[in-house]
DNA sequence: CGTATCATTGAGCTTAGTCAAAAAGTGTGG
DNA sequence: CCACACTTTTTGACTAAGCTCAATGATACG
């Protein structure tokens, strides 16, 4: 769904919330091969490699945000991982990508690494070959955090649990608040739920109390435990009905 | 759903489908650490590492299959990777373990490798490096292939693709037939769905000829084009109600 | 100040989850 | 070799969650 006839959901992604994230760890990556990255910043929708072309970079987000999906055969876009400042990508096991990846927002930057000479560096230090291998655990790890959240059960608990994901990710510490970088499109070909689904899944999980939204992508956390627990977000009271004027948007 | 009052599907997975698929790849991963592996034999459900304890080791598969999973709070588990002779696992970032893995078959085998020993061999030998960064991009790649299923819309699509994903990962070059290792528990839980469900895909795609099922867990594939396809799965002759005896099982 | 995209909401329909129970295998011990 | 106990697998009936189609608000940009 969602990028069935419309292909490219780009062109505007407006909101205040797009000033990339860039903290101490988005420089934390490939320390030792920094001398050899190519920075590159990239305007929202630009391309940074694509499907069935040769792997030949390697490559580290330091600021703003990527999706890597993969389009099926019908056209759904499934977005594969999220990768925000620090976040590394372009590994495969083959000569080729069998993903794209795009930026999500205006002043995205990332730095890429020549495959071939990274992979040569590693060969003779050790802690250019610790790095990679940290790099490719941490993205792992973040791809198994996607299926336990696509494989939940209802749209609401994968939008509750995506926007603690999120909130982790994007907000130091203790922070409640995450500014979203990415349209509901995106988070719906993320979730693998459609743009409908998301919407109303926000919609639904504000009148319960548990977030709040300033602006349509900046969202704060009300009850984290409720958030995560997904015990309370199936069959409850769907449509509530109660009067309650919700503070704002 | 699937392991929520019954904790573990185990004792009898039973079929004569559980000699395991060691071929030649197995024995393809960390051959430069082979002289410090601990070779162990594992019996069906056995436990090899658990969430929570310390990434001490790094497996490989030698033979039969293991299950790497996480089980949730509301007691569901999900499968999150499926391993069998030649895939590699235990990689994590963090300092613990955060996933159980587990053999599904009998005869099943593990090598391990511990991570410290192997993390300094790596640091002097490029050989040993390099299959361990190939091990882990593997690894990602059989993830990210496993998002796009379960990220697929229907449990119909869903099963097709497991399917067609298990005869290419266990049977070699172009044949139709796959003995499937674990039981339609597994299934569910990597797939997100219900047990019920995946049992009524199965004998759906028997009824529209798509398969044929020898036993319960041998599934011959006999029309893989439409088995891909998606299109054909959706919304078609549900029931079509045509009397015919479907050769055996 | 239009125009395009993004976001939200509604109505109808299909799919899959849940609960319940039967059918088919498998293994064991008498 | 058979009967029993236990799993695994399948099927049915019902319910509810989410997808689709369609339309209306918002918002940003030129």
């Amino acid at each position: 769904m969602t990028t069935k006839e419309s292909p490219v959901h780009e062109a505007n992604a407006g909101g205040p919330a797009h000033q990339a994230h860039a903290r101490g760890r988005a420089l934390g990556k490939f320390k030792n091969l920094d001398f050899l990255a190519t920075i590159m910043p990239c305007h929202r929708g630009q391309e940074i490699c694509s499907q069935g072309r040769p792997a030949e970079m390697w490559y580290c987000v330091r600021s703003g945000a990527a999706r890597r999906y993969v389009i099926r055969l019908d056209g759904r876009r499934q977005i594969v991982d999220l990768l925000l400042p620090g976040d590394c990508f372009g590994f495969t096991p083959d000569a080729d990508y069998d993903f794209a990846v795009e930026a999500v927002t205006d002043q995205t930057v990332v730095a890429g690494y020549p495959r071939r000479r990274a992979e040569m560096l590693a060969d003779s230090d050790p802690r250019v070959s610790r790095e990679i291998r940290q790099a490719a655990f941490e993205a792992l790890s973040r791809l198994q955090s996607q299926l336990l959240i696509v494989g939940r059960i209802t749209a609401l608990e994968k939008v509750g649990s995506f926007i603690l994901e999120m909130t982790v990710r994007l907000s130091r510490a203790g922070s409640t608040q995450v500014a979203l970088p990415m349209s509901r499109y995106d988070i719906a070909d993320y979730l693998a739920v459609s743009v409908e689904t998301v919407s109303r899944s926000l919609t639904d999980l504000k009148r319960r109390g548990l977030i709040r939204l300033s602006g349509t992508r900046t969202v704060e956390i009300m009850d984290r435990e409720a958030l995560e627990d997904g015990e309370t977000l199936t069959h409850l009271p769907p449509a509530c009905n109660m009067a309650r004027h919700h503070g704002t948007a």
